[in-house]
DNA sequence: CGAGATTCATGTGAAGTATACCTTTAGGCTTAA
DNA sequence: AAGCCTAAAGGTATACTTCACATGAATCTCGTA
């Protein structure tokens, strides 16, 4: 009965065309074949990486500006470009690029090391093996032929913010031990403050270029939209006015265009899943609470059992107190979330440990936590939730269905 | 009344520990000559 | 004897714990007006 319910579904799935001709083009990691507004930047670092063409090392360069500028774009761009020139030429130039922030991917110094060098077609266990020896690896896989490395770091901030600069300093280092081969850094900040962490030497070695992006402005960003648009949905498929409200969006986010993008696409899918035969703004305004919630969804799923343990203590408080209209310092929490480990089958972290993953949560954007001094009643955080009211109860069921889940096992 | 000392509850850095995983080595077993 | 498998040994990164000291404003203390 179900399978026939459910072929029906598919085949009607099958008949109502697409709005999309080509959705790839507005997924984030897409690189179009032009960009706009960019061409200044983009024949910047055409100029300063053109000499890996002549095997020559490109001078390390280091990219600024905020989120959805196109720094990453323009960069894999640029970089794609020479690569396939290279390639036609036989140039041995090889372009590797690694987001530092993916946790468990390159947050470490260790884990970074290793993604390069897997990038480079080797394989390195997650763990057991000494730093030097990845680096060896690293080394050796690198300097058995003549090449350039285009080393691109995105979201360097982070990965330095974590571990420190070591990992930076080691890589522009072993520049002067590779004997065959030459590594070109290129990082890529959104903190525009960033180079105040770092030391100057390593930042002068660093930063032999710099690069800073602009945010894009209403108008361009409508550019980009139409460009995209164009290409991702069919004709006609579009509303009037969706574009500049998909602009003007993003636009009082400090001109971040990606968040545009992922705007207009989940508002095509919105649109497509509700039978509407265009694009219409309605669907952009639930576009955008739908990213929001899905984010957040996402980002409190994929966080480890005690993250979420701790998190759901804070909302269990949240709950109970308000009537009191009691802050949550981080002692309370802990006592609270003390007497929820057993029921969750967990084994209870310390104190110490807590404060750190509250720190983290805080950094995620699900909590904000403050430090403040109570004076003569010592000093703790100040913990609020930063989620949107109206996702309180979803996040909430999902917390505790992960970890109920986690009780029956046990 | 105000400057400085005190105090509390927790922040925070450093060092130590447990766990999970890796490679190497050695012993035991099987197999083929 | 050679080859293969398994277990033990020796080593590492990471997440977490333990230890110890740092923080910073409300409160207390005490000298002074």
């Amino acid at each position: 009965m179900v399978s026939k319910k459910l072929n029906g579904f598919f085949e009607k799935f099958l008949q109502t065309d697409s709005l999309f001709a080509n959705k790839k083009v507005l997924q984030s990691v897409y690189v179009p074949n032009e960009m706009e507004h960019r061409d200044e930047q983009i024949n910047q670092i055409a100029n300063i990486l053109a000499p890996a063409l002549k095997v020559d090392k490109p001078s390390n360069l280091f990219i600024y500006g905020k989120t959805g500028t196109g720094k990453t774009a323009s960069v894999r761009y640029t970089t794609e470009q020479i690569h396939k020139v290279a390639k036609e030429n036989n140039i041995p130039v090889n372009v590797i690029y690694i987001n530092c922030k993916l946790k468990k991917i390159a947050d470490t110094e260790y884990r970074l090391i290793a993604e390069i060098a897997r990038a480079l077609g080797k394989e390195i266990p997650p763990t057991g093996l000494p730093t030097d020896e990845v680096y060896n690896i690293f080394f050796k896989a690198l300097d058995f032929k003549e090449q350039i490395l285009i080393l691109i770091l995105d979201e360097i901030d982070q990965l330095i913010k974590r571990t420190g600069d070591e990992v930076i300093y080691n890589l522009t280092r072993i520049n002067s031990e590779l004997k065959n081969s030459q590594i070109s850094i290129i990082g890529i900040s959104n903190d525009l403050m960033f180079s105040n962490y770092i030391d100057p030497r390593v930042k002068s070695s660093l930063s032999e270029e710099e690069i800073i992006f602009p945010p894009y402005n209403a108008l361009q960003i409508q550019d980009i939209l139409r460009k995209r648009a164009s290409l991702a949905f069919k004709k006609d498929a579009v509303d009037e006015g969706v574009i500049p409200k998909c602009a003007a969006f993003a636009a009082r986010e400090h001109g971040d265009a990606r968040r545009a993008l992922e705007l207009l696409r989940v508002a095509g899918e919105l649109a497509e899943r509700s039978e509407s035969k265009i694009v219409q703004i309605k669907h952009i305004d639930e576009a955008e609470e739908k990213i929001e919630k899905d984010r957040i969804i996402d980002v409190v799923h994929t966080q480890p059992k005690q993250f979420q343990l701790v998190l759901y203590s804070i909302f269990l408080i949240r709950n109970d107190e308000q009537n009191k209209k009691k802050q949550i310092f981080t002692g309370d929490l802990y006592d609270i979330y003390k007497d929820l480990c057993p029921k969750a089958g967990l084994r209870p972290i310390t104190q110490r440990r807590l404060s750190d993953i509250v720190a983290e949560l805080d950094m995620l954007g699900l909590i904000t936590a403050k430090v403040i001094s109570k004076g003569r009643f010592g000093r703790t955080r100040e913990i609020n939730l930063g989620i949107p009211s109206h996702l309180l109860n979803k996040v909430e069921t999902l917390l505790a269905k992960e970890l109920e889940f986690n009780d029956k096992k046990n």
